[in-house]
DNA sequence: CGCGGATTTGACATAGTTCAATTCGAGTGG
DNA sequence: CCACTCGAATTGAACTATGTCAAATCCGCG
């Protein structure tokens, strides 16, 4: 069962005044431009402390969050105690994806920090998929990046450790600037890359020898982005 | 662009009047028992000789195929020209899903064997969502799986060589009998599984002088499921 | 200032890869 | 029916990237 005695909830989300409507799953829930749709079928903004669960492994599947700010990892723990990280949801993302899907959540999501997000109801989802080609597609799409993602986890298994981490360190790479902000643990990302923490320490330092790196904890620098592109 | 010179359409596959339209994606795009639907929205059979392509990584996405018999493999191709492989298609297996989000073909899928497959048009897929709830959520729930599988991929590339074994052995275990008819190469097998084909063979005869298993090629038979299941 | 967790560094162990050599086995042709 | 062939599968030996364990250091925070 989830805890959500720390979430506050603000609300019903008025998408069709959110400033990112346009961009987002929710505004599109609520109007694609051509169907008519009721103004809010039940998106809920909230805040998650960190370290506060947006939903467990098991949960009845009730929403799918779209991130507006902060960060989730969503993951799950093997029989033997281990944790898997499936992924980290940062703004924009959407994390229970697997809702519309399946009636329980097949994760846990967890704020990596304090975060934002709005959840849209799996039914309203369900529904306005038979009514909205658009939004259908839409979804689809997202299904197929998805898909696209873990393929590419698949693939990034078979590289060497440098690999994964130049790779996954150019994903983060905002298209402007060279700053790159991990809101994730060393031991979180060496959990998501599947490689020991130690390795990711030696790695980042292995970065920082070839000056293709500055980093100063969750803060990191770029200074050579041909040379990580290169390596992943 | 795919080769289809040899595959040998059979021309329109009556849905209606297929045995197996109860299970069937194709028997449910034709009708769900709910609502009305065309006779038959354009569905093909074909039959591909061994070796054959169904389609080919980048080729337009026109149709999701349902596999009557034979088997497929679906791989990608690395810029370094390795082959990995993402999944196995057997009878009644789905391949080419990604159709339904994306506009071309994410992976080639290649026949393994002389192998029977139905085509169902993208449009109609599509076009089948929108009225059908039942279409829909046999859709999704395929989807679903999907996912599911790939998370059960990226925790297997975790594990110990003999567990992925013994893992996709398991998987392919029918529910009657102990026999398994592997119509993928050891080469085949270690592209999926991310092993070198010796490693492969390794396992095989380390399950073997272990008597869990009793292996003549692609013929196979497990003496000792309880012991199989407790290695994965 | 000092505690406790996170990170880094070092030394060593090992599963799995790589390369090389052999054996097996299904087709094929005589 | 038997030899031949060629790719697939197996076996062996040595190597290596990464894991594991342990110790040292850093850092945020009360």
């Amino acid at each position: 069962m989830s805890d959500h005695s720390g979430s506050l909830s603000t609300g019903l989300a008025p998408c069709h005044e959110c400033a990112r409507r346009r961009h987002c799953l929710g505004g599109l829930l609520c109007d694609d431009g051509v169907t008519d749709a009721q103004p809010n079928p039940g998106v809920h903004r909230s805040v998650l402390p960190k370290g506060q669960h947006l939903h467990r492994y098991g949960d009845r599947a009730e929403t799918v969050a779209v991130i507006r700010s902060g960060a989730l990892k969503t993951y799950v723990v093997s029989p033997e105690g281990e944790e898997q990280i499936r992924a980290f949801q940062l703004a924009n993302d959407i994390a229970g994806l697997e809702a519309i899907c399946s009636d329980t959540y097949r994760g846990s999501a967890k704020a990596l920090s304090r975060t934002w997000v709005c959840r849209l109801p799996i039914a309203a989802v369900r529904a306005r998929m038979l009514e909205s080609p658009v939004f259908r597609d839409r979804l689809l799409a997202t299904f197929g990046r998805e898909l696209d993602r873990l393929h590419g986890m698949l693939h990034r298994e078979r590289c060497s450790a440098d690999q994964r981490v130049a790779a996954f360190l150019v994903a983060q790479l905002p298209a402007d600037g060279d700053d790159v902000e991990l809101p994730m643990s060393r031991v979180d990302l060496g959990r998501y890359l599947d490689l020991a923490t130690e390795t990711v320490s030696r790695v980042f330092t292995r970065l920082q020898e070839r000056h293709v790196l500055r980093s100063e904890g969750a803060r990191c620098r770029v200074l050579d982005r041909a040379a990580l592109s290169a390596i992943a």
